[in-house]
DNA sequence: ATGAAAGCGCTAACAA
DNA sequence: TTGTTAGCGCTTTCAT
């Protein structure tokens, strides 16, 4: 068996409740013997048993983060800096994977609740009754999704999709194509909109095309209808579909930037490794994880009380998939 | 507070121990009794503490996986299969990133063992020693990892790299690169031995460059001199080496697959999405990681007695940058 | 400043 | 088949 408390207080020759204290209240005992059990606890290597602890503390140290499909890069740029950030204050991360079900993102939130001090949270499409429910009984941080009264880490798309459209402007382009990405997902509504704005205030024209699933082959039929259409430029939900966009265009021999001008939005990496190269909306993925730690350790700790949203800047790349529309 | 096993014992009309026994050892209680204290759970909507339970029986219910980059798509592949199979196991998926730090995968992996039943451990530079120190005391299964006497979910990367050189051979190349990832990683030794084997066997020259770094701009390096040694075909560690060399020698205007084939090894989502398509070698990710769940439980099971080592196929995937060689 | 003791929610002997 | 009871390892009153 592991060494415990009362091997400690032994050897220290102190009483179990001094050595509880002389790790998790330093101040309510006497240097000496404080010195003394921490000097012993580290001899015998002794670790507090963290069930034990949480029994009666009622915390478990943990956080959870449940995201709709791990191997999206998105999630994982998000979870690497989430779990980092966790490290640092102690918390140890329990994932899950929900497989783009809204039914299974309810059911794991609360399988995970029992067992976490609070969840980070990223579910487009679960509907907002849901979600207050699940806000009810635990802590929450919502990733890249705004609800009056619940945390949330946001990336401020719609300001990413203005400064596409500002760049297209600024080029030439008038007439622009959004290619959709899920209807309920709340950044495809969120980019449309900075999109619609950006586009009514210059005066371009934005045709909308789909919904398509937000995918390569999404992107491979967005292109013939985006064509079709007749714009100089395409607007891709994301870097996956603009790839798909990229390689029907070249299949049907129409060279980009040249004849038409394309942008992706999420910054993967391939995106700078494509040729050419995508133009694309970098989003802070690893400072939103770090954030939603804060926002939701902030919150535990002020009793559920303390709710913040905060919105992180996106950020334009300018590469190689953009130019000035074609004189025909 | 929530609902104890006493408040069910209570409307049940039956002790605590009936109760306990009705969810956890459903056999050794009355079908009426269990029926009625199964009803009276569900709607109270009970759900055991695991804290509590964990404490008394020593199990937690955990596993941890530890990797060394979650932003990489092959981890990330595997950490999916595998948090899937614990699901269904019932089993939670603690997470942690070491940064590719040897030193933090071993503090890691000690922090995580206190709070789990057993550790998946992708940790390709971390020593032998460190890694028979680690299995002492906590249940292990490796990652792509051969080491007597630990369990272990390999995928068989020197099968792989002898398909692709065979594929090469049958091709006519007689002279081919090698550019090799990291020299302490188990998997480029693995990849390295697979190809060195079926070389000699075949009559193969096998020029071996590098070490580089296993990205994008060690690729870019290794275009040049791989191209200096005068070979026919280029065999990389992994596929974003690949895409770096295929950058290279676009830039280079050195045509793939027409004057030297190209081979990767990983089947990430763009190695398909790429021009010309990359020739890879495709890893059973999420196999891997429900593997690694299965040996893992099975270990836990067997009073940490059984062990198993298990490879899983890899499979060629022969796409565009592969050809006969140039005929100067 | 320290110790004694109660008890967190649960499981596992042991009794009945 | 069911109930009684003794802890699992820890924190936290309440005394001293």
């Amino acid at each position: 068996m592991a060494v415990t408390i009362r091997d400690v207080a032994r050897q220290a020759e102190v009483s179990v409740a001094t050595v509880s204290r002389a790790l998790s209240a330093p101040d309510l005992v006497r240097p000496a013997t404080r010195d003394r059990v921490l000097a012993v606890a580290a001899e015998l290597g002794y670790q507090p048993n963290r069930a034990a602890r949480s029994l009666i503390t009622g915390r478990t140290g943990n956080i959870g983060i449940v995201v709709p499909d791990l191997e999206n890069p998105f999630f994982t740029g998000v979870l690497k800096g989430l779990q980092a950030r966790a490290r640092q204050a102690d918390y140890a991360v329990f994932v899950s994977d929900s497989d783009e079900d809204p039914t299974a993102e309810a059911m794991l939130v609360r399988a995970m609740a029992k067992q976490v001090d609070g969840i980070v949270l990223a579910a487009p499409a679960l509907d907002d009754d849901q979600l207050y429910a699940i806000a009810e009984d635990t802590s929450l941080v919502l990733l890249n999704r705004r609800l009056r009264g619940i945390s949330a880490a946001l990336m401020n798309s719609a300001a990413g999709m203005r400064q596409v459209l500002e760049h297209l402007v600024a080029l030439g382009h008038r007439r622009c194509g959004y290619l959709h990405g899920p209807r309920t997902s709340w950044s495809n509504r969120e980019r449309r909109r900075g999109l619609r704005a950006a586009a009514t205030q210059h005066g371009v024209e934005l045709v909308e095309l789909g919904p398509f699933p937000p995918r390569y082959e999404g992107g491979l039929q967005a292109a013939d209808l985006a064509v079709a259409a007749d714009v100089t430029a395409i607007i891709a939900y994301n870097d996956i579909m603009a790839l798909g966009v990229l390689a029907r265009l070249r299949d049907r021999g129409i060279p980009v930037p040249e004849a038409v001008s394309v942008t992706g939005f999420d910054d993967l990496v391939f995106a700078s490794l494509c040729s050419p190269p995508l133009t694309t909306v970098a989003m802070p993925l690893g400072q939103a994880g770090r954030l939603a730690v804060d926002l939701l350790l902030e919150h535990i700790a002020s009793d559920r009380t303390e709710i913040s949203q905060v919105d992180l800047e996106t950020q334009l790349i300018v590469r190689g998939t953009t130019s000035t529309p074609a004189t025909n």
